[in-house]
RNA sequence: GGGGAUAUGGUGAAAUUGGUAAACACGCUGGAUUCAAAAUCCAGUGCCGCAAGGCUUCUCGGUUCAAGUCCGAGUAUCCCCA
């Protein structure tokens, strides 16, 4: 036997495939189509564990649907625009294109090593012009079909660093990287109307079957349709050009609640009041110090600042409620004003307190007296009677809302609203690596878009990256064009695309890489939806709505005919690993750490090493395994079959070294198995053979055939684990299996064959080998998944476990399908019964065919 | 604070509809082989108990001939939104 090297054995194949163009895609083709996708990767440089399971899974489902006859989609591609080839070009003072494609060209190769089925024909990479022109087309459609629209928006804005922060980027308040607070900042900014889709995005989330339930969930709370009401509330002066206010509220019905009316910060009533009045403007800068996300502030302090100004109240003649501008209350939500029902909204009541403002209950809780009840600390938002309502009480509150719209739509103090959390979708960013937004600003035409001709706008090679600022601004000669319009002096856009744009069409791109056009509609119609899509939860909210919206979007603008571009989706879970810290609380890498009888210590200077949660892995942590020398020393078909093995897909998987030894002794068994096969008989085995063969053999075709049916059934239903676990059981019987009967080469070549079938899709180099060795000629890659004898599948006879009151006793082996009767017999007839019913008299015998007997006295 | 998920041996996990709990693997123990080790092979391994036997799916309660699975209450951990 030779030696088993997996690197040389798994280089063999990859070129055998490569050689055989075997993973090509073909459009258009009288298979059905099955279009499986991978969520492309960011080109860091180095994959990491993420990857390989990622990758790992998506590859079992590609491999598999070939051999079930399927005309089989699987591309993969590079995000490949984004802030770390900025940060890379900061810091090592190499070119972001130049690093990107180093880091593509590097991690092609780590990928290629892993023996993926992917079609490299269609590989694209984001940041080149052929990718990127076709978005630049697709904003300026948007743009003429008003999808696209230019207003003034916040931005968290780091002072040090001159520029704008997304809010990942925004740690405790402040700049990750220059550690000072972030300011708000307003700017003029691109958008997508994302919002005008938002109750078809929430309601198609029901035909979303074969999507996890709770990603469903996670997009249904993020588009967050509310319904309410838009209540106006007059001044009681004339204030600039402001005389009322306009007021979103779900709550309608505790509209005899109202003590208060906040406004945003960003109200533009705000701002004129803060015009005269340093203290209010000096209250609006420190909330814009608190940045821009939604939890930062929630979190902070509920402020308040009173502008002395008063609203009357639409519905209580003479009643006025004072005028807040408060720190809580967003601008980008509703109309940026609220009316404050302290005793119904913990958030209203605890601002109230603070303020000395009133506090009138008008929801009474079931069990409490009206004249009774009163709210302390505690605001109550439970359903209930209304009181202290005038007309309305007695009602409840679904009732009351009704009502409350009603009678301010009578009185034209209002109307029904729905408005969505979701807000329209911000694409600029101003920053060098991303794709450039194809506009020109003209001091005389205003926003001209580029003319389609002069597409794409290609970011310019030659630029400086300083200290501050974006290099497009600070490039001397770039923005610098003449007006298609008038020809006049004019500056381009110098921001750029979100990254979130590429992501949100690339798998549109795949059917069609290499088109002159975004993609060939006949193409998408074809190939589309993604009927499988793999990848990480952390892009259940975020890219997953942008690409349903674009989807849509595109439709609606010519491109292709479509409304849901995953059909499925499958989330996996995170690749976990125990974290050690050293003695002086320096975190290290697994490598650096040993165990021994009195814990771990550190490999070096044998100090004792803490060890920390198995969480996951992270370069901060350093909890990493690098999948490169993984691969290296053990191979890929042993790193994927560990991914693969125990933990299903869409739980965390924890990476140790014990189990990817365990999945290296599995691969070299097989090794040993596919360097030891008998050679290819003269005739292959048929179900007419099967009753020349020995119970022995029998046994082991049963098992074999048995294991191609559950196989079958568990890849369907992502089951991996449960797959391996079948491949384990068989290669146990094979190892078992006695070489003395008569056939034995016949059978267990038979049965090897299906070996390599089986394991194609988990361990694809070494199956190749295997089945290379058992005779065949063409690869097992494009050969179909095995056929199954179907008298093989089921036994004569079957254990049948016999209870007495509920405890089994004993197990009877009876004939398959047994009329109840005679096992009610067979049971009742056995010592253990008789034991345990002695002394008792029989009350009823339960009897579920070929499964249990129940005995009850 | 709101929403959701999960909880099974020393460990990762199995258990299609309520019907033999712990498949498969890791680890551990013993044995074979070896000068020795690694690798490999064989046997054992839920817990308590010498045994007979009893107990066991986070806790408590319920439905049922039968509950890991269904229902109610609670606890813990994780995730999302805040």
């Amino acid at each position: 036997m030779t030696e088993f090297i997996p690197s040389q054995l798994e280089e063999k194949w990859q070129i055998a495939w490569e050689n055989a163009n075997c993973f090509r895609a073909e459009d258009f083709s009288k298979k059905p189509k099955y279009y499986v996708l991978e969520m492309f990767p960011y080109p860091s440089g180095r994959i990491h564990m993420g990857h390989v399971r990622n990758y790992a899974l998506g590859d079992v489902v590609a491999r598999f649907k070939r051999a079930k006859g399927f005309n089989v989609l699987h591309p993969m591609g590079w995000d490949a625009f984004g802030l770390p080839a900025e940060n890379a070009a900061i810091e090592r003072n190499t070119h972001p294109a130049k690093w990107t494609r180093q880091n593509i060209a590097s991690m092609r190769d780590q990928l290629k090593s892993m023996g993926l089925s992917y079609d490299w024909l269609r590989e694209l990479a984001t940041c080149e012009p052929d990718y990127y022109r076709h978005e630049q087309l697709m904003f300026l459609k948007f743009l003429e079909k008003g999808l696209a629209y230019r207003k003034e928006s916040w931005v968290n804005w780091d002072p040090v660093e001159n520029t704008v922060l997304a809010n990942e980027q925004v740690v405790d308040g402040c700049g990750w990287r220059s550690g000072v607070p972030v300011e708000r900042r307003k700017l003029s900014q691109w958008f997508l109307n994302i919002t005008r889709y938002g109750d078809e995005l929430l309601n198609s989330i029901k035909s979303l079957d074969n999507w996890p339930e709770r990603v469903r969930l996670m997009q249904h709370n993020w588009i967050g349709r509310s319904e309410g009401a838009q209540v106006n509330f007059k001044l009681d002066k004339h204030t600039g050009s402001f005389s009322d206010l306009d007021v979103f509220t779900t709550r309608p019905d505790t509209l005899f609640g109202a003590s208060f009316v906040a406004i945003s910060a960003h109200h533009p009533l705000a701002s004129y009041l803060a015009e005269e009045n340093p203290e209010l403007a000096k209250f609006i800068a420190d909330c814009d110090a608190l940045g821009t996300s939604e939890a930062a502030i929630e979190q902070a302090e509920k402020r308040g600042f009173n502008t002395e100004l008063q609203v009357h109240h639409p519905l209580i003649s003479g009643k006025k409620l004072p005028v807040y501008i408060a720190n809580f209350v967003l601008m980008d939500y509703g109309t940026g004003a609220i009316f404050g029902c302290p005793a119904h909204d913990q958030r209203d009541l605890d601002f109230a307190r603070k303020y000395n403002l009133t506090v009138t209950e008008v929801v009474c809780p079931e069990g409490e007296e009206a004249e009774t009840f009163l709210v302390e600390d505690v605001a109550y938002t439970g359903p209930g009677t209304i009181i202290n309502s005038g007309e309305w009480n007695g009602l409840n509150i679904e009732e009351a809302k009704n009502v409350a719209i009603k009678e301010i739509e009578a009185i034209s103090a209002g109307t029904k609203k729905v408005t969505f959390r979701l807000r329209d979708w911000g694409v600029s960013r101003q920053r060098y690596w991303g794709c450039p937004i194809p506009i020109i600003h003209c001091s005389d035409c205003g926003i001209v878009p580029v003319p389609e001709k002069d597409l794409p706008v290609v970011l310019p090679d030659d630029v400086e990256f300083g200290e501050s600022g974006n290099p497009l601004d600070t490039h001397p000669t770039w923005k610098q064009v003449t007006c298609p319009k008038c020809g006049a002096d004019s500056v381009r856009e110098t921001d750029t695309f979100d990254t979130f744009f590429e992501s949100s069409w690339y798998y549109l791109r795949f059917v069609d890489p290499v088109s002159d056009k975004a993609f060939n509609a006949e193409k998408a119609a074809y190939w589309m939806p993604v009927d499988q899509y793999i990848g990480g939860v952390e892009h259940a909210v975020l890219h997953l709505l942008y690409s349903r919206f674009f989807t849509r979007a595109l439709s609606d603008v010519g491109y292709l005919d479509l409304d849901e571009p995953f059909a499925g989706l499958m989330t996996q879970g995170m690749v976990c690993h125990q974290s050690f810290k050293s003695s002086d609380g320096q975190w290290l890498f697994p490598n650096e750490v040993k165990k021994t009888n009195n814990g771990f210590v550190s490999v070096g200077d044998n100090l004792p090493v803490k060890a920390g949660r198995v969480e996951k892995m992270s370069k901060s942590k350093r909890n990493v395994v690098d999948p490169e020398e993984i691969i290296k020393s053990y191979g890929a078909d042993t790193a994927r079959l560990f991914m693969l093995s125990d933990s299903p897909p869409d739980r965390d998987l924890e990476w140790t070294e014990a189990g990817v030894e365990g999945s290296f002794r599995f691969i070299s068994k097989i090794f040993k198995l596919s360097s030891e096969t008998p050679a290819r008989p003269d005739r292959n085995i048929s179900s007419e053979d099967l009753e020349t063969f020995s119970k022995d053999a029998l046994e082991l075709l049963k098992i074999a055939h048995r294991s191609v049916k559950i196989i079958n059934e568990n890849i369907e239903r992502f089951a991996f684990n449960k797959c391996v676990a079948q491949l384990h059981i068989l290669v146990n019987a094979l190892s078992s299996f006695k070489q003395n009967v008569e056939d034995a080469d016949r059978i267990k070549h038979h049965v090897l064959e299906l070996l390599a079938q089986m394991l194609a899709p988990f361990a694809p180099h070494i199956a190749e080998e295997l089945w290379f060795n058992l005779g065949n000629t063409e690869l097992v890659s494009t050969s179909p998944w095995p056929y199954v004898f179907e008298e093989l599948l089921n036994d004569d006879r079957i254990e049948v476990a016999v209870q007495v009151n509920g405890k089994v006793r004993v197990k009877l082996n009876l004939p398959v399908d047994l009329p109840k009767q005679e096992a009610e017999a067979a049971a009742l007839s056995t010592e253990e019964v008789k034991k345990y019913m002695s002394g008792r008299e029989i009350k009823r015998v339960v009897v579920v065919p070929n499964r249990i007997i129940n005995v009850v006295g």
